[in-house]
DNA sequence: TTCGTTGACTTGAACGTTCAAATCGTACAC
DNA sequence: GTGTACGATTTGAACGTTCAAGTCAACGAA
């Protein structure tokens, strides 16, 4: 337990080594333009010679900034953690072009997530926040905005949009994009599964669907159903009995897609040929189904970017800012 | 950018408050003990009035420890991560629970992974590393050994198991146990789907197989295929025609059980019924399948936290330990 | 000459903690 | 009464960095 760190080469060593001050070692690494070249290269080859880190701790200490944001670990069974996964990778890379890092955590219950963030900030550990799935009353957003705990998220705040700084998707567009392009090929019967109102994500989508429909006045087809393989299966199953059924469906999310693409193949139907299906998050569902699933993909990479640039411009005093991505259609073998 | 922390109550705070030395203050949340009943109490009450926290920017700083972790951030699309996100998830709670915490790293290269990790732990941003996925001639394993960089993995030091500090699921008594099961079930004919002999996991989880197939007396049936669903579905169908097919198969991954699954029922057999499979890794793949699939579930929790037990032990001098933990099987419809 | 300006560099203090040593009673044994 | 041992507390220094305010010499303008 009483383990410590190998004494590493710090700034003093250096600046003994190179005959000069603290200082200018410092300004070697940080301010380069502030040394006379002479000096500049002398210092920068003992700095390699004695392969020196400037120490993040004390950086940290004086700077009062961690270069941590924290992000909450979700539970493999949840099933929203198929695009997550992505997002996680994609904000670890946008994290680092910011010489910043992400920590994880995980919390065990709602109540103690707050607690423990507000813990995790107040100590210094991190500078931050970096949310995700957000939801209508979510209680984190309002109460990292009440503790003035600075955080961004990825998803809206549903709530009250002016209220804190986030970056989204935008799910209307997303179903939007996939029934025109239905449209464009031909298709006059187009279904939309979904889930259940929610007042959030899938109400979100599925407005994007009826607009388009409304645009081309053809008549809405839809089902609703929570977001599982079987539960998707049933509704679909009961979309394609239909006296007339639909030709294309539109799905929330690429678990009820592969759910229906299960249903049409259990009633003889040809996915890709006869039924044209399109899943929604381009999550690794996408691969399994066969054919693969054509699906509405998230631009998480641009997500995490623009995460990382709100979360560094960020200041206590200006008022939050609202993003909102396009997503795009992956075509595969399923439309 | 130029964004400070709000100003935090400092140890001096409460100590000029509660009108005692800041080293009774750092007493009373350290070592009680030391501190007599009353100063304890008075101090603990403004510690809580103000809502004190200690800087673990300067703790870090003061104790040469960070008390962080590094753990490489997974790409989505590599199949291996279908464990390793319950992994994660365990190793977190794990650290959570040594006052550790986990930073997530996403090298973009090999070569450029071992730089990252020497930079992150000279520069003091993190204690060590927590490893995974190792494998047959894995560079990390060498270079962090080379460079006295702590570090433990889950996966086993194949090339000089003595080395390093690691803990393992033994593969083959997972292959053992479900070949075991099969034969008590009453099957004779019990065949292995495994990966092209990689001398690593993928051997280990084979000679348990050929273990149990030994001991029964039974003449082995092997098919070997990439770890992919399709080619799962290939060397299945193989197995499956043969003149007189097996009617137990043991995978070595959930990836090509649910490839054998597929070509089961692509031949009409009731999977479950007329043929029993084993997966391995008890990932979420095992839901996608129909009948569910039954697998061999890695302890992930326990080697998580046997891992985080590991590193706070670990000791420059000390001889590192290996463990080796057993899986065990859960019994789904496949089987 | 004198004075201000500039560039290169140094110095002391600060960030918030803990360690190691010192202080000061107070109690106990002899 | 003296020595000593102990418990409670304080003090100064250190961890490794950067900030703010210096020093010092060289230069050019008046």
């Amino acid at each position: 337990m009483i383990r410590h760190q190998q004494r590493m080469p710090t700034i003093a060593t250096v600046a003994e080594l190179a005959g000069v001050s603290r200082q200018t070692v410092s300004n070697v690494v940080r301010a380069p333009h502030r040394v006379s070249p002479e000096t500049l290269q002398r210092v920068q080859e003992i700095i390699r010679q004695v392969d020196y880190r400037p120490n993040r701790s004390a950086i940290a200490l004086q700077a009062r900034r961690s270069g941590l944001l924290a992000y909450r670990c979700h539970r493999p069974e949840e099933t929203e953690n198929l695009v997550l996964d992505r997002f996680l990778h994609d904000l670890c890379r946008a994290a680092d072009e910011h010489d910043h890092h992400i920590t994880l955590v995980s919390p065990t219950s709602t109540d103690q997530e707050v607690a423990m963030y507000s813990e995790l900030y107040r100590s210094g550990r991190v500078d931050g926040f970096v949310l995700s799935g957000t939801h209508r009353g979510d209680q984190r957003l309002t109460s990292l905005v009440a503790e003035a705990i600075p955080f961004v998220s990825f998803g809206r705040n549903w709530d009250n949009p002016q209220a804190s700084t986030w970056v989204d998707v935008d799910g209307a567009s997303g179903a939007r994009q996939a029934t025109e392009h239905f449209w464009r090929s031909g298709h006059r019967r187009i279904a939309f599964l979904g889930w259940p109102d929610d007042g959030a994500i899938g109400a979100d989508r599925h407005r994007g669907y009826i607009d388009a429909m409304t645009q081309y006045r053809l008549e809405p087809i839809g089902a609703f159903c929570f977001d599982r393989l079987d539960a998707g299966e049933v509704s679909a199953a009961e979309l394609l009995r239909m006296p007339e059924p639909p030709t294309a469906v539109v799905c929330v999310s690429d678990t009820v897609a592969l759910g229906c693409a299960w249903a049409a193949q259990k009633l003889g139907l040809v996915v890709g040929a006869e039924l044209a299906i399109m899943g929604f998050d381009d999550s690794a569902l996408t691969r399994i189904a066969r054919p693969s699933l054509s699906s509405v993909r998230q631009p998480t990479e641009l997500v995490a970017q623009a995460l990382m640039d709100r979360f560094i411009g960020l200041q206590p005093a200006a008022r939050p800012t609202q993003t909102l991505l396009a997503p795009s259609l992956v075509h595969r073998g399923s439309s």
